[in-house]
DNA sequence: CTTCACACTTACATTTATGTACGTACTTAC
DNA sequence: GTAAGTACGTACATAAATGTAAGTGTGAAG
């Protein structure tokens, strides 16, 4: 365990902002950040890393999700450049979803993250029940 | 890119549920994934994979964040067992966070989404470009 | 004597995220 | 003929996240 830093001084701003710094408040990662680490984005990430999905199949995929979130997800992720989006012009509508190159190295390191919670839940849980008032949230 | 999925069907809840599946709307991971991809929640960890800080270092080092946020996710993050909170019982109040064991493993995955989006940046931001009206959020 | 830093907590206001319900235009299945 | 499925958009309502401002008790610095 490292030693406690007693006079810290965070870096300059300028400094910080050269290469995308997400310490600094402003910068344009943070953007991306919410909408990839965001409640839906990371699930929809994951379900994609499986292949391309249609609207509806992405929804009863994921559980819980609303057909307006879902869609709005899709858009952010779409913007970000992270998901394509092609419609095939009939009716009923058919619509299917795909990760991008940059979407799929999104998805990689997202799937990670979550295997590893999924994966170490037990440890996790471990905490919750050793606090014994613990409603924290 | 991978065929679209004519007639998909996901697996059923029970085999979901088994080991905890992020798709399973009512899974306690989710919780914990809240926790440590909520907007601070990420910085914290980030911040505290170069060692032990105080409060106010950590307030000054994460740009924008506001007293009440960063003790909430603190105390998220304590009781999922990632940080280490150790009160010295002085006056004036002097209190260090660490990461737990866990808590490193968490922020290296987090790290790794963090730095992958920094650093390519550029290449999301061409699809911001691209797109003409663009005003998704 | 006044001000400030510390590490919070609480009350309150506001912004953001998310949910719900409905509409669409047409087709296939019943 | 009726219901259901498709991929959304939109209006409205609610829940959750986040911000703001103030207060706490004490000691050191000015």
């Amino acid at each position: 365990m490292p030693e406690p830093n007693e006079d810290y001084t965070p870096p300059p701003l300028s400094e910080r902002m050269q290469r995308g710094d997400l310490m600094a408040a402003a910068c344009p990662s943070r953007k991306v950040l919410k909408h990839v680490t965001s409640r839906w984005g990371v699930l929809v990430l994951i379900a994609l890393e499986g292949g391309t999905l249609r609207f509806s199949e992405l929804r009863r995929t994921i559980g819980g999700v609303s057909e307006r979130m879902l869609a709005q997800t899709l858009q952010w992720l779409e913007a970000d450049g992270m998901v394509n989006r092609t419609a095939h012009d009939v009716v009923p509508p058919h619509v299917d979803y795909s990760l991008t190159p940059l979407g799929q190295e999104a998805a990689e390191k997202v799937r990670l993250l979550a295997d590893w919670i999924e994966f170490n839940l037990p440890r996790i849980a471990e905490s919750w029940a050793d606090r014994q008032s613990a409603a924290v949230d």
